[in-house]
DNA sequence: GTTGTAATGAGACTGAGTCTTGTTCTATGG
DNA sequence: CCATAGAACAAGACTCAGTCTCATTACAAC
């Protein structure tokens, strides 16, 4: 699902970091590098069990950087775990289908006659009821090909 | 957006919990109603403040009854509030405006154009990735008209 | 009534996520 | 080179939404 390489996303977060005064440090870089390599959104314990030279409060602490400077984006899964991914304007836009039996998250691309769709409507929402769209999600729930 | 009116959500769910072996208690009726009364997804601290009768232990574990039947479905936000609604059988599909910034959550009813578009899509991606889909959801995320 | 089962309230408990504190890097400047 | 100031970090205490336990109460069936 990787639009640009692995080096575009680190050049660019790295600037995106500078913009906002932070260093694209070691561990900021290890979990960018793991968010390119999964390319579908992660969990703290996916995080933690990759990476187990980064404590769970410094891994927070970094996502949480991460996100304040656009590069990373909380995925609100179906259990309650959160999960991070990649901001859209670093890979590409794209949808979620959630597995209610394992808890898995698939990206997918939408195709543009979707997308099509999902505009226009939004702009009529949008109209109706006085609210400024910035982005939108669709999750897909139901059971993946492992599961059954 | 109450396709039903009350009365007739209330007998249903009754029927949902007797097939269950539960009871439509008073506790349960009164958080029903709330989400009836509300039309709109509702968290924990909205029903502790409308229905300051019912503990909290007791309202989880009302919910989780009445998801257990069918009758209440989960709504992740954009906050980590987890909000409660009733289930789409018994009132109509519909998607969320999410708001970042009050984190209040708008029902809104897709137009059938957008529902044919999803549906389409839907099924490529269950072919390609051996998905079987139960049910979608369209987060809309943005600002609320109060919010600007 | 009696009796078995479901429902309830109160509060202890769990654990994902946050905050604090003291330490270690690292970029700059003399 | 060293000094030093601010950013980054590790470790662990802390919070609090959500769950679990258990003793008590309501209810349905006989």
């Amino acid at each position: 699902m990787a639009v640009r390489s692995a080096n575009d996303i680190h050049e660019l977060i790295e600037r995106l970091l500078r913009q906002g005064d932070l260093r694209y440090t070691t561990g900021r870089r290890a979990i960018v590098d793991l968010l390119c390599r999964v390319g579908q959104p992660v969990s703290i314990s996916d995080i933690e069990s990759q990476l187990p030279s980064i404590p769970r409060s410094s891994a927070y602490r970094h996502l949480v950087d991460l996100q304040s400077v656009g590069a990373v984006r909380r995925v609100a899964a179906n259990d309650d775990f959160a999960r991070f991914e990649l901001a859209e304007d670093l890979t590409e836009h794209h949808h979620h289908l959630l597995c209610t039996s394992c808890g898995d998250v698939i990206d997918v691309a939408p195709t543009p006659a979707f997308e099509k769709a999902v505009t226009t409507m939004i702009e009529q929402f949008a109209e109706r009821e006085g609210f400024r769209p910035f982005s939108h999600s669709l999750d897909i729930v139901g059971h993946c090909r492992e599961c059954g």
